[in-house]
DNA sequence: GGCCGAAATTAGGCATGCCTAAATCATACA
DNA sequence: TGTATGATTTAGGCATGCCTAATTTCGGCC
């Protein structure tokens, strides 16, 4: 039974969640900052006052940044469940197009009750990833992990799947259904100057010059490992 | 258009909308601050805000009551429209109970956006009531009327038919329910004492005694006057 | 060790929307 | 024509969560 949190509190988790990475490692003011779009001098705000609280969602050490509590990753993680179940809801059931799930998500992942995203999952059949290829928490606060890599990071000639794909930018989501760039696709990195773009085999089209910023959003992992949870 | 409104504003102006009846009557403050569960001094506040406003929401004379402008009885009518749109959606898609639809929906009706409103009205086929027999505005604020009457104030032995019930109490709508109390059922109320209680024949069943209270939360109208529209 | 720039924090404010307590208004009735 | 009573409004406060401007801390570099 997590404390009561405000959509503002709400928002301060899942973006520590999401800087943390893996690792969960400290996460600066400015980051969050930058992150939240808001001033670093209200991020220090709701961080003293989140730390303040008894039991607390957050162990922040002054100007040395803030990492989740035990019951901050719990709620931060029943957010993200939200979140990930209503995109892919409303993508399968209700016909949004991927590039528009993200942003009615990011409102109404507050406001769902415990009763309506067990709903949804049973409709949607537990499922195991978003439309984006993100991976939904389970209700426990278990996350099936994965060692994806960003496809910039990714060595020439060894295929790779994408596993997912960045969703808060719907520009760059249209461009990249639109040149076959969803979860599940099969590519290999052609050699060559990695400076400005890449050069890509998207699944058997003929190699095209991707840019660094859509190759910027995607993630993949090593061919033969993808589980095959993702959707195309 | 509409302005931009805060939940606590929509809550106002569907308060005002409830509260004035079709006849568009004044509101008291003190009946919204029963409505809203707030304090009169705090709907005082909230009205001299919101009258204040270029444009405004309401039209509001200190002492005398509230009403709705045109631009907030239709952002009210949309509020409203949101509410019984979520509720059909909850029930029909997501096998929600019909007393577990409101507190949902109160919640939900301030923060989806017209394109969810759209896709849900498309996948129910564009309903006409919500679970309870209300009926949803359209889209461009207009309301099908229906001269229904409280079940409590209808003449003995003219049949009727229940039009609508009231959501508000989840005890009150499971009793209903075991009762076959339920939108569309014909009843004849019985010659007797209406102190306490109501004597009814509901649908074929024997005539069954009636609490005054679970009464007043039911609407009818005649029984061939009803359009087919509830469902059962 | 001291200095500098970036990062972070403190200080003081603003808007929303609620509260309680203390006036004030409207009105019915004697 | 007063006056009591209930409805309503005013006055002053509090919590949330954001802002700007000013100050302090951190950490690398000379």
């Amino acid at each position: 039974m997590t404390a009561k949190t405000t959509e503002a509190v709400d928002d301060y988790l899942k973006a520590i969640l999401e800087l943390s990475g893996p690792a969960a490692e400290r996460v600066t003011s400015n980051a969050l900052a930058a992150h939240l779009d808001v001033r670093p001098a209200s991020v220090t705000g709701m961080l003293q006052k989140l730390a303040e609280q008894q039991p607390s969602f957050v162990k922040y050490e002054k100007h040395y940044g803030v990492r989740l509590s035990e019951l901050g990753k719990r709620r931060a993680l029943e957010v993200q469940r939200h979140h990930r179940l209503i995109e892919r809801f409303l993508h399968d059931v209700l016909d949004f197009a991927w590039d528009e799930v993200h942003e009615e998500a990011e409102r109404l992942e507050h406001y769902i009750s415990e009763r309506l995203e067990d709903r949804i999952a049973a409709k949607l059949g537990f499922p195991e990833t978003d439309p984006h290829g993100h991976i939904i928490p389970e209700k426990d606060g278990e996350v099936a992990e994965r060692k994806e890599i960003a496809l910039s990071q990714w060595p020439c000639a060894v295929p790779a799947v994408i596993s997912s794909v960045s969703d808060r930018d719907p520009n760059a989501l249209r461009e990249m259904k639109r040149m076959g760039l969803v979860p599940g696709t099969g590519l290999i990195v052609k050699p060559g100057t990695r400076y400005a773009s890449l050069l890509v085999r998207i699944g058997a089209q003929a190699p095209t010059r991707l840019s660094r910023e859509l190759a910027s959003g995607i993630k993949v992992v090593e061919r033969r490992t993808l589980t095959g949870n993702a959707r195309g």
